[in-house]
DNA sequence: CATATAATACGATTGAATTCGTAGTAAAAT
DNA sequence: ATTTTACTACGAATTCAATCGTATTATATG
């Protein structure tokens, strides 16, 4: 049984700052929330610190500045949410969620072009 | 503008059974949800009441067994937590996601065709 | 060294989602 | 017609996320 890694809202926000950076301060992820909503500093240093003894994040504390990193790879929370979107919303169905999705967005050439290399790769399997 | 859909965790549970029998009462809904998890009826039932006066579904109410009805799509509902996602955990990127997707799952020769089609389909806009 | 500055720690409050028990009411069964 | 059964209504308790204020501690600066 894996862990479950099921972070809130706002937990998930400051992640996303974390994978962004690598990882950073209180007040660097601080900066980067105060551009989104107003709120006290506490409040996000109180969010990173539950998000600590939670296990989301990791934090070195040599310095009186403390240092978080994500321990989860982005890519995991990717694959994980998206799991959770086919089977929730599209009865189990990867292909479905594709279709949907390059049906109501615009795409890109280099969009396309990824897209036909990896139809490529898929066929060949 | 338009107004904001935002059903919680298990509100969204129970359109996504609302969605698959396109309507239900209470009883119905609850013998699913309780597949699930361990949970009383009434629970389900004052849930439901919450999500008719959010407006997330409508009700019949003729007989004494109500009758609900999702008043969203659920397509609606997979566009906006796919874009959602898009935004939060793939910069944006529509594509990103699509080949996030696919790399982590079988894809069907009946799959990989409608893919091509839908190529073709965005290549010409 | 003393003081100001910049962090963290942590308790307490608020608000919202969830849960359930009890009461009331309509329908069905006897 | 009375009783039982199957619902709905609704208030109250609980849990959890989010917020913030205050206290404390470490570092930097004069």
């Amino acid at each position: 049984m894996t862990k479950l890694f099921k972070p809130t809202e706002s937990e998930l926000e400051i992640l996303c700052i974390l994978w962004d950076k690598e990882n950073a301060t209180v007040k660097e992820v601080h900066e980067v929330v105060q551009k989104t909503k107003e709120v006290g500093y506490t409040t996000t240093l109180k969010l990173m610190q539950i998000m600590n003894t939670k296990g989301l994040v990791s934090r070195n504390i040599q310095s009186k500045k403390h240092i978080y990193t994500p321990t989860l790879k982005k890519e995991k929370a990717q694959e994980q949410y998206l799991n959770k979107m086919v089977q929730t919303l599209f009865s189990g169905s990867t292909a479905q969620l594709v279709l949907q999705a390059l049906g109501k967005h615009k795409t890109s050439d280099q969009d396309l072009f990824e897209f036909s290399l990896m139809m490529e790769k898929l066929a060949i399997n």
